[in-house]
DNA sequence: GTTAGCATGTAAGGAGTTACATGATTTT
DNA sequence: AAAATCATGTAACTCCTTACATGCTAAC
């Protein structure tokens, strides 16, 4: 039991949130969302679903045909729908910030859910995200002037990797700078005379 | 039977095509030239170090204990060595330049090992891998301006993914640019008189 | 009439991981 | 004496893919 992986889960869980889907369309919704290059394959997604809905998260509902004004008719599918323990489930992944929302297999999902996401959940996972990130450079930095010298080629590949990630925790930077504002705008607007006390700076 | 991965056995092999290693040095140069950011499990590596020996392609022998005059003795490890066979089969591997070389499991490997790999086999690789971007970029690109429009946060995502993939695609520019002097200097030293005349431009 | 797209599903297999098991040696 | 690092290995499990199986509808 248990089989399926959470980020597949939460991704649909998260998409059936916005609206009911069938399994054919929210795969692909499924692949715009992970952003995956290689699209999710059937043999992974519709036994998540069942398993989500032998869960009781989500329920499905068959819709033999469209009513005849419709005029596409199409192969009877089942359409999902969150149920009230779903519903739950996904606030209280959504709420949780610790590193298995900051680690490669889970962000794009997790970011991609931030408009299910509160401000201050978001603004921990980017920060999470971004000092996962900055330990990564430093490690590889301390690696690769300490040890014996690389391959041309090796070496290449290594710059350019960390080129991409310093790219990444630049664009963090401006989306946390983003969500800050946020906050600060709707503390700002809770109690309009005082101003911001607790926007602390790192770094 | 084969269920090892083709590209983790192809930087064994590159690693020991350079010096004889044991498993648990050979691993952490693995983690340098996969670059991952996971290391390598053993559970991995010892299982696909036994299957290329039963294979043929390396060998191993026990070095029980250092010479007297070494200063650490430790225990008793396997190295393992290129065999005859393991040598051609690499050599067979790195000259090939299908889609297998180019796709993400395995650029990064066979480029890593472009310091075993000629001229030519390197810039089709290269460019192989270039327009199997390109031509994501232009996937991604229909579909965003196609269908729908997306959540704020996710098509943030998708914006910052394509943007990786621009740089990538300049920086496979830069480095066909490098590859095709290299092979022009190659020829030219061949046969100095005439200009090269098989050099091709792209688009 | 045949190809392409819609729609759902299962069984087998591939490529890894984690957790376990063992034991020597070096550093704190 | 404890903890870290070196060194090798196995079993179970995870998460995914491929290939298969089915069948309907729309377009060429």
């Amino acid at each position: 039991m248990r089989s399926r992986s959470a980020t597949l889960e939460t991704a649909i869980l998260g998409l059936l949130a916005d609206s009911p889907l069938h399994g054919y369309e929210l795969r692909k919704r499924l692949n715009l969302l992970l952003g995956s290059f290689r699209a999710l394959s059937y043999g992974s997604l519709y036994p998540c679903l069942r398993s989500l809905a032998a869960r009781g998260l989500i329920e499905g509902q068959e819709s033999p045909k469209l009513p005849p004004h419709a005029l596409r008719a199409k192969r009877s599918r089942i359409v999902y729908h969150l149920t009230a323990d779903g519903k739950e489930y996904l606030q209280d992944e959504l709420s949780t910030s610790g590193p298995a929302a900051w680690e490669d297999e889970n962000f794009d999902v997790r970011f991609a859910l931030f408009g299910l996401t509160d401000v201050e959940t978001r603004i921990q996972i980017l920060e999470g995200r971004r000092s996962r990130l900055t330990e990564r450079l430093e490690l590889a930095r301390e690696s690769s002037h300490g040890s014996r010298r690389l391959d041309e080629y090796t070496s290449e590949l290594q710059r350019h990797g960390l080129e991409q990630v310093e790219r990444e925790v630049r664009w963090l930077d401006s989306l946390i700078t983003i969500e800050r504002d946020r906050r600060r705008a709707r503390s700002t607007a809770r109690d309009e005379d005082r101003p911001g006390t607790d926007v602390k700076e790192q770094g």
